[in-house]
DNA sequence: AGTCGAATTTGATCTATATCAAAAGATTTC
DNA sequence: GAAATCTTTTGATATAGATCAAATTCGACT
């Protein structure tokens, strides 16, 4: 079953050998775990990178005592504390289960030596980081200037069925508006 | 003068070979322009990527007729129309520059090849991207939930002396506000 | 199946910021 | 150096969405 995930996050960007993927697997950890659980809590150092093979999960972190999720993660996507792995800072994040789910667990230290071994394995790095950008950038642009109703209908066309996964407070939270208002706009359609 | 700004610019993310510079050297444009240059226009295909080392650059996009900053770049800091660039799109982004600048022009092709021939080149790209997308997460953080004056804060916490070189307009739509707000915030300090 | 706690909806009110408009200051141009 | 143009400030008003509060619906657990 693992080579099976691993065959599908590599078809997500470049092939890797064989040997990069032997090398690779002797360090993932596969793990089944419940909607709810805490993969990373605020404050902690973190070196670990997760993929989401079943179920999804959110990071958020807290403001004025309110959840504010940041990144949502489903089936096939990676997720991170994304400070406290890039910058080894403690993290500002949270990251929580939203659903059961069944997950494979990387190492920054493990990740960053085969990246150093291997010029293919950085290019697969630079490749899913490159993403990551890519996806903060159209957030960035629909944060800054739309209504509450343009970023609720972006979001759905990213994630057309993001409902089934996500409350509605996370959601609200993740285009930056209330609870009550995402509700508002819901009932009107 | 080349080899003094690709020193500058290696010595931020990684260091290069003499031989990966100087293959590097042959395909870099060294450009000074005028205040105001359109160094890229929305709808064109760009495949271009500067680095400022005078002056200052903004990568903007029209929004109901309006002009809204994406992303300011000053010296030694990289600027490309982001999806353009990345994706192979036709930008959705101008670039202007927004002083008399001095800058280097490198080529996505180029760029790709040596990020394809050298591993650390290759490692140098990627770190240039992590840049990019860790800036990328602040912004997403103040823009999804906070009000015009912590907006303007952070921006000054994040480049004190951004008066001397970005109008009050661009500054506004860069973080979400009207001018007309921006103006009121300053003038109660 | 019924109870309890959480999530969502609905209602009433408030407020930060947008919008519209015009004046005042800067900067560029010939 | 006066005219023209662009940028910033100030004022008056409107409004989208926040906040506070209560009712309703949903879902998990015994």
């Amino acid at each position: 079953m693992l080579d099976e995930i691993i065959a599908k996050i590599t078809s997500q960007y470049d092939t890797l050998s064989n040997e990069i993927i032997e090398e690779w697997k002797s360090d993932i950890l596969m793990l089944e775990l419940e909607k709810g659980t805490q993969l990373v809590r605020e404050g902690s150092y973190t070196n670990k990178l997760f993929y989401i093979y079943k179920g999804s999960a959110k990071a958020y972190h807290l403001k004025d005592g309110k959840a504010i999720a940041d990144w949502f993660s489903f089936e096939h996507e990676f997720i991170c504390a994304i400070t406290g792995y890039f910058l080894g800072h403690p993290s500002e994040h949270y990251i929580e289960l939203t659903e059961d789910s069944i997950l494979l667990e990387f190492n920054r230290k493990h990740i960053n030596i085969l990246s150093n071994k291997y010029h293919d394995f950085e290019r697969f790095t630079r490749n899913a980081i490159t993403k990551i950008m890519l996806q903060l950038q159209k957030r960035v642009v629909y944060l800054q200037f739309s209504t509450a109703k343009e970023r609720y209908d972006f979001l759905l066309k990213e994630y057309p069925k993001i409902e089934l996964h996500i409350s509605l407070g996370d959601i609200a939270s993740y285009i930056g508006i209330t609870q009550e208002t995402l509700s508002r706009i819901r009932a009107q359609k």
